[in-house]
DNA sequence: ATATATTATATTGCATGCAATATGTCAATA
DNA sequence: TATTGACATATTGCATGCAATATAATATAT
């Protein structure tokens, strides 16, 4: 009675665990002949696995030049980042109004896990973990639409993430936040979710200052005079 | 030098426009040798177009059942209305910030064309050029991945409305927000472009009330007391 | 008459072959 | 030497055939 997986759904994860794990590093091309004798199958369920990882991101497929693993500029990594941030704080306030007792109990052990992968320097295990975590927040939003988005911007994180992961960048990855994020969940309160999560993105991904007065800022219009705003009169 | 169609584009292009014609309602099947008798083509690029439509949400695919239109059932309208609300505060907020004068004419034309239809009857014309002029707010912002995921939720809310075009919902749609919003992103009044947003959504997708407290209340934690909150003793 | 088991049909999943296109190699020329 | 051209190779796009599965219709038994 184990709902039997497609050979399509098989080459599909396969594929996802080779670019997490880095047997194919971004940039890479990824042809369907070659996975198809590497997992012992013909290339129709490989050309259909890889037209997926494109929808999710994680490859780019060009006319008659087949799928490359994505490899996400800096431009694009801030982009998606102010999009992270704005999904997780609907997240979190969904989840502070919906969310029950034992839901905030599995946060707490998810956090706890992931400080314990930190400390024992599992630097894949804190990465992964850490993603588990937002996205149990997001399940307990109970926006199944939301936790589709989010697991598709996540996974891009993920290959953002363990592609960098001796640069400096990766070292801005706040995970003490996780337990002051918990207590504004369960306590309702609203804005302290906000500048928390701001607080925990805005380092790694450059957020714009701007972005930030969006989403905590409360006093009404800014510049209080004046048509349209430029990116270069920011403070 | 124009850039030449695959057959596999082109079957997805006609078979959203017959979906969003109508010709294909919520529910019904769409069997690959049918359309591809109709196309003239192959199952093959069939296969792959479906498969498109379903990662963006327009048709839903089962093991060996094949594609149905989607269907959105009363409560995924709510959750893609609380999504598109976030959304729409990020893109016209970044849209504040990095539009120019002529980007705002752009949106004005836009929303000139938007009461033209509505004003002739087209019903139609009236929900395509509603979601033009908020796509064009999106592309404003400069964030090609939100262009991107707006894109997607928007051909989902484009199926929603017109299948239900002759409801009293479709009524609830409020063109005659479009002129103070596009004043508020020129003005970079922030709190006024979250109330017009709000405003602009709720009652369509009926949000939840708290869901609007939290993109417009700017005071603290809410209740002031106690743990978690429920939906049930909202007021 | 209802429920269950069986069979038949329709449709997809996968494999393979051929044609079309992109990419890299090498030679010829300015 | 740098650049352009032709050519060879690798890879995908599409078509088609077969096997596997779901869905619907039918028959059977209680």
């Amino acid at each position: 009675m184990v709902p039997i997986s497609s050979q399509s759904d098989i080459a599909y994860q396969q594929i996802k665990e080779m670019i997490f794990h880095l047997e194919l590093l971004p940039g890479t091309r990824v042809p369907e002949l070659q996975i198809a004798a590497k997992l012992s199958i013909s290339r129709t369920p490989i050309h259909d696995a890889l037209r997926r990882l494109a929808a999710e991101g994680l490859v780019v497929i060009g006319p008659h030049r087949g799928a490359t693993v994505t490899c996400f500029s800096e431009a694009e990594i801030r982009e998606i980042g102010a999009i992270r941030m704005f999904q997780d704080i609907l997240a979190a306030q969904l989840a502070a109004y919906y969310g029950s007792a034992s839901d905030f109990a599995r946060l707490d052990s998810l956090a706890d896990a992931c400080e314990e992968a930190a400390a024992r320097g599992d630097v894949y295990g804190r990465i992964r973990l850490d993603i588990e975590f937002h996205m149990a927040i997001s399940e307990i939003s109970g926006n199944s639409h939301l936790v589709r988005q989010q697991y598709e911007i996540y996974q891009q994180i993920h290959l953002i993430h363990i592609s960098q992961y001796k640069d400096i960048r990766h070292s801005l990855m706040q995970i003490h936040h996780h337990r002051p994020l918990i207590a504004a969940i369960r306590s309702g309160d609203l804005s302290g979710i906000r500048t928390l999560i701001c607080q925990h993105v805005k380092d790694f991904y450059h957020i714009d200052p701007y972005l930030i007065r969006c989403c905590l800022s409360d006093q009404g219009p800014l510049p209080p005079e004046g048509a349209a705003i430029g990116p270069d009169q920011g403070a």
